[in-house]
DNA sequence: TTGCTATATTGACAACCATCAATATATCCT
DNA sequence: AGGATATATTGATGGTTGTCAATATAGCAA
């Protein structure tokens, strides 16, 4: 093995000739689930926008902010923030009247770290 | 500042009073928008099992390789890497009456800079 | 108590998505 | 040409998702 890489490309099969065989699945259906499944859950506009908000804010966001920065409905904004909370990434605590939510940031920290896992491997 | 982390928290508002202000949105709705078309596009269980195949058999795999490999019919299977085409993350190229499918790695490169930028900036 | 505000839930509706059978297209082989 | 194989497209179907109006719940204030 020199410095120089060699242009050697791997043909284990030759174009034209007989395929469908040797091809296997690394990533388990089971994985390939439960990523998809947290992908699905930042893979929506306002929940991106949510997110964001809710990590440069931390503890001092109620709902009512939200509806004032985005362009849905109160209903629609309960209704995000529920499926962030059920999926884990975010809590509330409440003060009075105000529901306070913030991010859980180890389990965003675990997403990202699964999701780099993969993208890395590549690209 | 000492070495134990003080244990101050920030309230630049009271909880419990007036809120509804001051909170904006750093992400833009268009930036939001096209993340999570991205996003979007790989958070499916077999879309991701097809770009895990093709990431590790660069240039190798047909559509029969896919279909052999994965829980789904063959229109199904050409549905997904339509998709996948579209969204720039793959391509293919024929040889006699196969389709060999590649990964595009550049633009999965962009994409994961793209998503591990705002996954950083909140965990 | 009565009324006001913040948030959650319900139910309805439209839009979108995943899957497959059937069919079309294209290429190879004889 | 005719048959076989690989892939793409079409059309139908069932399921999921996003949104909102309306309503419910709950705390606060007078």
């Amino acid at each position: 093995m020199t410095i120089d890489t060699p242009m050697v490309i791997i043909e284990p099969r030759a174009f034209g000739s007989r395929c469908c065989e040797g091809v296997t699945v690394d990533l388990s259906l089971a994985d390939a689930q439960l990523l998809s499944t947290q992908l699905q859950l930042i893979a929506h506009p306002v929940r991106l926008q949510i997110l964001d908000i809710l990590a440069r804010n931390a503890g001092q966001v109620c709902v009512c902010d939200l509806e004032a920065a985005l362009p849905i409905k109160q209903a629609t904004v309960s209704h995000h923030l529920r499926l962030l909370r059920e999926g884990g990434l975010i809590d509330c605590e409440r003060h009075g009247q105000w529901a306070y939510y913030f991010t859980l940031q180890p389990a965003l920290a675990v997403l990202r770290e699964r999701a780099l896992g993969l993208l890395s491997a590549w690209a």
